[in-house]
RNA sequence: GCGCUUGUGGCGAAAUUGGUAGACGCGCCAGACUUAGGAUCUGGUGGUUUCGGCCGUGUAGGUUCGAGUCCUAUCAGGCGCACCA
């Protein structure tokens, strides 16, 4: 009987889909299992054959807990806004809708050929009203919260209200923009618009002024994640910094949980540790220094508060606002013209040309210390978005300080003993401290630092400004909050419309907004984003619904806001909509949340450790915050699937000809390598024919061939249409079939490591297929699964793989249990084994990895269920045992001879075996024994000694 | 510059965690069956060898009876962060 892969597929998954066997719902006598993956965005590419490796790895495992007893959650869906299918709009005119749409079809199309147990049933789509009513629910939310840093905890608005309206700022402690004070008398004094103004400064999801990431080319701002090297991480178009009027996510307030939450969940130590990069923490000091002849106070940020004594310039950065109080009139021209030529230089200047720029404001600041008297610069090597915009400079132990003092002529003085800084300043924290003060300069208080270590220093130091009111102790986090806002029409509209300039949000009651209908995807022409263009777009307050703009009266008719929101909001919380994804109360009933908890094995790129990994994170924890989500962590382990790359090959055309030489023959030519679509190649060997219909350029081309063969070369590169090396796993499965693309992906190597994709190797798993096929059936295609009792070396062989493929399944080390059954599919066939004792649990044991011949031969062996609610084996280690055991006899590490003993030899037998042994004394001979080792069942170790 | 990570045959990779390095697959070689093979099956396949062995896990040391595995130094590749004070 042949193993007819097509039509057993084909069967089966239409049986699947029929009887909805994947179909899974809550059921508290289970326990349960959440397996997730990365929900793709659905490209107009479709899906090449690294998509679903992922997929597979996570589709093993759901099978694999399903088979021990679990209630596996294993769903999928789409990320469907996105700016490729708006960009195709903005080209094409096709609606983002109706593009997305049809590539969703075509992945899922894709998809279901695979034989996934997704349950379908779940699945979301970010861009669906029902959907996104969520997304814009949890934003209104963010929106009337602020973050408590005492409970640290994200708190309703109200509280923070009536707060202000019994003690003013007095006393709370919130996460806010910009350290206010007022008292509870001025709070009442405030009219609507200014104490609306006044809380935007704490909301967890504010609209504020901030410095952006600009990209002209897109026509929206970007958050930092999508920015990478300053262009745009989508398109790599130039990113220029502007201050803008934003909607922002208040992530920071979260940094330090964020950080902490890391300890408690299973993710790789590189990702982590990305993460920790990413949240930047840095405890330090802040100190006041006073500025002569003014009442500025300039508050700088640092981590070597002991090197106060060494300061001899103060740098501001130039968006400081600061800047303009201190800029002297001698020097206005001057620094105008510095801060113009700024400006104009993009991130991506800035990076490339590091060159020293600055220029002095004129102003001095003077020492805490000391009473000293220091110049204070303005340089764009000073950032604005961190610390204070401001700094003391140490040019003795921070290069780039050492630098700009260098460059303009300022005094470098050392602080460590025996550091010399005349080539480069001494960074590092280490040392005994000197000149601190230097002598003859009288430190407040007589305070000094003059021999401490450097630790100790700056424990010092810390203390002595807390004590003395100079300052006070500081953690900063490199985290920004979010920028929430793009100017895109294809994203989840705000549900918000501005009253006297104010952001009110829609009522909860009447959500989704529904993104409206447009004529033109681009910006207006007054330079609004693309919802402007909107015709039905104002709220009216009394009807409670969306209407024309037209209607815009400002008293109940209001203009709705034009920005919608990035592609990370919807995809921060869509794990908890997968529980329960029909709710239309809620985001997640408290039943389905609390049955599912959260994510239990979450797969995908590394890729998103500072984008969604980071976003959904922060949104998890609001939402536990608020008592939506019960688990504060959203995904509790973590396994970064690698990317697979493409592996090109090319053809060699002699210069100036049409004549193409063979990869072995091409040194004796002077030839041009050109990519060649992988398609026409197989193993490395060109379908000529194929070759010549494929461009009409090479209709009449001519080869020169080695062994008759048109052999091609290859090279590793990123899997892209442009090198023609994008393998569609529609056409493996039409060669090979579902089960082999399945097995082959994971035979490939570790699932977390990166790999070319080389379809060299498929025959393999393949052949592997067919064999254990043809283990259940006779040459003549009758049955040949028997009733009798199986051979003792049968069931080792079972055992032996039970053992291993459960262990592996664990480890997530998939190539090596597809290994071990090869090998045991190979025993078996040996062996002649035809007992259903042990072919029944081989079928169970495959259908994780290859679902649809195990559920094949699974109904040929007459079960009516399916094998998915089969029971995993268990392996007996009876069958494992050896009876006899080969040992390695070895002399001062060198194995010699082996011996053959019972298994169950004890270790004294061992040794006197070895040592009595005849080859024994050959190698004994003239020595004198130290010792002898015995590794049990493995290796005897007999040390020698002239 | 800082952090993480990986170096093993012609190739993808294994190695029970300190115990016979290279499982399994590809490729290659030989054979069988075939008019034929890009089909199938069987056997072989790290290098070297005077056929006793000897040498082999990026490089150089060290610990150990014994090191791919542990320690020290060093080189190379990949990823992340990067005027973050």
């Amino acid at each position: 009987m042949e193993y007819n892969f097509k039509e057993i597929e084909k069967r089966w998954q239409q049986t699947w889909a029929a009887e909805q066997t994947y179909h899974v719902t809550e059921d508290p006598s289970r326990p349960k299992f959440y397996v997730l993956n990365m929900f793709p965005y659905p490209s107009g590419a479709g899906l090449h054959v690294g998509h679903p490796l992922g997929y597979i790895a996570s589709d093993i495992y759901a099978r694999y807990k399903r088979l021990r007893g679990f209630n596996v959650l294993n769903p999928m869906g789409y990320d469907a806004y996105g700016l490729p299918a708006e960009q195709y709009a903005i080209q094409t005119g096709q609606h983002p809708a109706v593009t997305t749409a049809r590539n969703i079809d075509r992945y899922r199309e894709q998809l279901d050929k695979i034989g996934f147990s997704f349950d379908w049933d779940r699945e979301v789509r970010t861009c669906d009203p029902s959907y996104y009513h969520w997304t814009q629910w949890a934003f209104e939310r963010m929106f009337a919260s602020y973050y408590d840093n005492r409970l640290a905890q994200a708190r309703p608005i109200r509280e923070l209200e009536e707060a202000f309206a019994t003690g003013g700022t007095a006393g709370v402690d919130a996460a806010c923009s910009e350290e206010l004070s007022f008292t509870a008398a001025e709070w009442e004094a405030m009219d609507w618009k200014r104490r609306q103004e006044t809380l935007m400064n704490y909301r967890i999801a504010y609209l504020g002024e901030t410095m952006v990431n600009w990209c002209p080319k897109l026509g929206t701002v970007l958050a930092n994640d999508e920015v990478v090297d300053g262009v745009s991480e989508r398109g790599g178009y130039p990113v220029v910094q502007k201050r803008m009027r934003q909607w922002c996510l208040r992530v920071s307030a979260y940094a330090q949980r964020l950080l902490d939450g890391l300890e408690r969940i299973d993710w790789t130590d590189s990702l982590k540790e990305t993460q920790r990069n990413w949240i930047g923490r840095s405890e330090g000091t802040e100190m006041e220094f006073r500025v002569k002849d003014s009442d500025v106070r300039l508050t700088i940020f640092t981590t070597r508060a002991d090197t106060i004594f060494g300061v001899t310039f103060m740098v501001l950065a130039p968006e400081s606002e600061l800047v303009g109080q201190l800029t002297q009139p001698a020097q206005r021209a001057e620094v105008e013209a510095y801060l113009e030529a700024t400006k104009k230089r993009t991130e991506r200047e800035r990076i490339a040309d590091r060159r020293v720029t600055g220029v002095f404001t004129g102003s001095y600041a003077i020492n805490p210390f000391t009473g000293e008297s220091i110049p204070v610069w303005v340089s764009d090597y000073v950032l604005a978005g961190y610390g204070t915009g401001a700094i003391m400079a140490v040019p003795a132990h921070d290069s780039r300080d050492y630098a700009f003092a260098r460059h303009f002529g300022l005094p470098v003085v050392p602080l460590i003993e025996g550091a010399d800084v005349t080539q480069e300043s001494f960074d590092a924290k280490e040392g005994t401290v000197m000149n601190s003060p230097r002598a003859g300069v009288e430190a407040l208080d007589g305070f000094s630092l003059n021999g401490l270590e450097v630790k100790d220093a700056i424990a010092a130091t810390k203390r002595f400004v807390t004590e003395h009111g100079l300052g006070r102790v500081k953690v900063n986090y490199r985290l920004r909050d979010a920028i929430f806002s793009r100017q895109r029409y294809w994203g989840e509209p705000f549900p918000v419309y501005y009253k006297e300039g104010m952001p009110q949000m829609i009522p909860e009651e009447c959500l989704p907004l529904e993104l409206p209908e447009v004529t033109k995807f681009l910006p207006t022409e007054s330079g609004e984003p693309p919802l402007g263009n909107a015709q039905q777009w104002a709220w009216d307050t009394a009807a409670r619904r969306v209407t024309d703009k037209a209607r815009i009266d400002n008293v109940t008719v209001f203009p709705l806001e034009l920005n919608t929101m990035p592609g990370f909001a919807g995809s921060s919380a869509y794990y908890l909509r997968y529980m329960d994804p029909h709710d239309d109360k809620a985001l997640v009933s408290p039943e389905a949340d609390r049955y599912w908890q959260a994510v239990d094995l979450y797969i995908g790129g590394s890729e998103h450790a500072t984008g969604h990994l980071i976003y959904s994170r922060f949104w998890d924890k609001f939402l536990f915050d608020i008592g939506v989500s019960c688990a504060d962590e959203p995904f509790l382990k973590l396994i970064n699937q690698g990317m697979i790359q493409g592996r090109s090959n090319f053809v060699y055309r002699i210069k100036d000809t049409n004549t193409f030489v063979s990869a072995g023959l091409k040194d004796g030519y002077d030839v041009t390598p050109l990519h060649v679509d992988v398609n026409l190649v197989q193993n490395d060997v060109l379908d000529v024919e194929a070759f010549k219909a494929w461009r009409p350029e090479y209709a009449d081309a001519q080869f020169v061939l080695e062994d008759g063969k048109y052999v091609c070369g290859w090279a590793v590169e990123k899997m892209s249409k442009s090198m023609y090396n994008v393998v569609n796993p529609d056409t493996i499965v039409e060669r090979y079939g579902a089960d082999t693309l399945r097995l082959y992906e994971m035979f490939l190597g570790p699932i977390n490591q990166s790999k070319p994709w080389d379809s060299n190797g498929i025959d393999g798993c393949h052949r592997f297929l067919r064999r254990a096929w043809n283990l259940y059936f006779r040459k003549d295609g009758a049955p040949a699964v028997t009733d009798e009792a199986p051979s003792r070396e049968s069931l080792k062989s079972l055992h032996k793989l039970i053992r291993k493929v459960t262990e592996d399944i664990e480890a997530f080390s998939y190539n090596t249990s597809v290994a071990a059954f090869m090998i045991a599919v190979g025993e078996l066939a040996q062996q002649k084994c035809t007992s259903r004792a042990v072919l029944e649990p081989l079928a169970i044991l495959l259908a994780p990895f290859a679902p649809h011949i195990a559920e094949e031969l699974w109904h040929r062996m007459g079960h009516a269920t399916t094998v998915c609610d089969a029971e995993w084996p268990a392996w007996d280690e009876q069958y494992l045992k050896e009876d006899t055991v080969t040992l390695s006899v070895s002399f001062n590490g060198k194995t010699r001879f082996t011996l053959d003993l019972p298994a169950d030899a004890p270790r004294e037998e061992i040794e006197r075996a070895a040592l009595s042994a005849e080859q024994t004394r050959k190698y004994t001979d003239g020595f004198q024994i130290v010792k002898v080792i015995v590794v049990p069942r493995k290796i005897v170790n007999i040390v020698l000694k002239k």
